[in-house]
DNA sequence: GCCGGGTACTTAACCGGGAAAGCCGCCGAC
DNA sequence: GTCGGCGGCTTTCCCGGTTAAGTACCCGGC
């Protein structure tokens, strides 16, 4: 089945290729009569414009491109990516761009793949996910002149811009509850610690536990997976001087925090309270149901989206601020015993 | 910062560009000294060819295409997709293929899809998921010839290729399983109906539970939500004569199930089996850990790229038999308690 | 009756590569 | 010494759009 160019649509309609072509980009140059003949013409026979020979002439893509740095295990074990895409992608077919994906093994594939795009002229722009502490994605892009929208922050994102979300104030928020609670020993399981989000997170958690006169605010690293999360809650409550409540930074470690805690026998809420990052359904199916720090991830995924559209449109590098995400408490926090 | 072109490179070694062609791309026609001079050079400046214009030219836009039919917030619950993509795009980027994603809201849309990308060439083949009964993106594309390969089948896939694991099989594996541990009373809840390895997977449990002798085979159909999972359960766990063992068509839903069963006071596997269909790290994560019916989705995944890039270069349409699922028994099944 | 100006097109150049065809100089064969 | 053939290039055209520049025609005004 061959497909139509639009020079066949030209034949049938009698008249050249730019005549159709100022008539299907709604160009004025044709008659009202002929624009219609020719839409007509098109839609019959399918016409679709070829996006290569659109972009060679345009210098325009029409595609935006995403990487993920992290191993598959992870990927799929968190729901995070999956929403952020369903929101960027909404995004962006609502105006006709493409999503193109890559998964990279490390931050050196990730530049490499930056600089392959921009030269192939694959993409318009890119989001950049897992911001780290100086991230050299940023200069790479700088330099290139790639538009660019990096989806974390604040702070670390050069001249790019970015959406962010304030998790230091959710923290501090979580921490403000717990201590209302009763909690006076408080501990954290911490996601990677090279990410820029994971140390903001660890330094406004020592910050508010100092503010508030706790005594050590340990943050255990990890890097995501249930059995990090488990590991580092077994550490945290074999400890003398055991927490009474623990915040985690996704909600697969909380769980996987849940089930350490009831196979060691303490009870929870009653003996030690748990709080999750990322408010994902998986936090009502456990029991008790999780407390846990939510917001909308498509959103944040529609606006950087939207944000990237509006660089690429040629307007100036912002730095957005999205919802801060908000405590839902549920049944695995509550006072502390008294012991 | 513009990004250089075949004729940067071409004026800077003093040749023509088509010299510079030939040269990139292995072909015969200049020495192998000006080759090398004419390989630094681009390496030097960076050079990339432009995609758009290779593509132009050379009909093919070394992309695939992937859509997503479900809603934002059943692809981030479940591992599956990404887990799946991970594996697709391993496979496509070692052969610098790009992944073009797009997320829809249904089979029209994305029948719609389908034609556009064609159109447009901007992909050279799809990957089909989600097959239906008597699927309306079958016909549409053996019409467009647009390369395709269906994860999904056996059946329905007409004169596509596709690559398929054999549920039914392992849907027969875990019944035979906990007949031995000496259940009788087995039920199933289900993932969407509409989907065709639901129905694959209903009629196996149907066929397995008669052959056994088992009195009656309940599947209650479901969306893979947890609400839904947990839904179901509470109906299942209700009802006169309730079943003593439950198989999920995902892990989300077998967590919210184990979670209604606690909640009702039926301990888990005692008064209570059950099985989970995708054994994600999840399973592990909850108390008992869940036994699930397993195999390697990023594997099945790089499979049915490679098979797409086959049939893009133009290899016949086979149908490709992945790895069946294989049962990892856990702490969630067990005899039934004698009543 | 001729000119100016707008409308409705056509023509042709261009984007950046790929590749067929052409050209030139050199070598060996007859 | 002349011709064929080949290596190593260059020239040219092509892919399928967009768009600047050109053209034909019509209409109104003076």
């Amino acid at each position: 089945m061959k497909r139509p160019t639009i020079a066949d649509v030209a034949r049938r309609a009698g008249v050249s290729k730019g005549a159709v072509s100022y008539a299907l980009n709604g160009q004025p140059g044709v008659s009202e009569a002929t624009r219609q003949r020719i839409l007509a013409i098109a839609a019959e026979i399918g016409f679709n414009p070829n996006r290569a020979a659109r972009s060679l002439s345009g210098a325009t893509a029409d595609a935006v491109g995403l990487t993920l740095c992290r191993p598959a295990r992870t990927l799929g074990i968190e729901p995070f990516f999956m929403e952020l895409i369903s929101g960027v992608e909404a995004e962006l077919s609502a105006r006709s761009y493409a999503l193109t994906l890559q998964v990279v093994a490390d931050q050196e594939a990730e530049v490499a793949v930056h600089r392959r795009w921009w030269g192939e002229r694959r993409v318009d722009g890119v989001l950049v996910c897992d911001l780290r502490a100086d991230d050299r994605r940023v200069p790479v892009l700088e330099e290139l002149g790639l538009p660019a929208v990096v989806i974390g922050g604040p702070g670390g994102t050069g001249r790019l811009a970015s959406v962010w979300s304030d998790d230091a104030a959710a923290l501090v928020e979580t921490v403000e509850y717990l201590v209302a609670l009763g909690h006076r020993r408080i501990a954290r399981v911490g996601g990677l610690p090279a990410l820029l989000h994971t140390a903001i997170r660890t330094e406004a958690f020592t910050e508010a536990c100092r503010r508030l006169g706790l005594a050590d605010a340990v943050t255990v690293p990890s890097d995501y997976t249930g059995e990090e999360g488990a590991r580092a809650t077994r550490r945290l409550l074999s400890s003398a001087g055991r927490p009474t409540a623990v915040i985690y930074d996704n909600d697969v470690m909380a769980i996987a925090g849940l089930s350490v805690a009831q196979e060691m026998g303490l009870a929870v809420p009653g003996d030690l309270s748990i709080v999750a990052w990322d408010d994902s359904p998986l936090c009502q199916l456990v029991h008790p149901p999780l407390t846990a720090l939510g917001r909308d991830i498509p959103a944040y995924g529609a606006h950087a989206a939207r944000q990237l559209l509006a660089v690429i449109g040629g307007s100036p590098a912002g730095q957005v601020q999205d919802e801060t995400a908000h405590l839902t408490p549920r049944g695995s926090t509550a006072p502390p015993r008294a012991s």
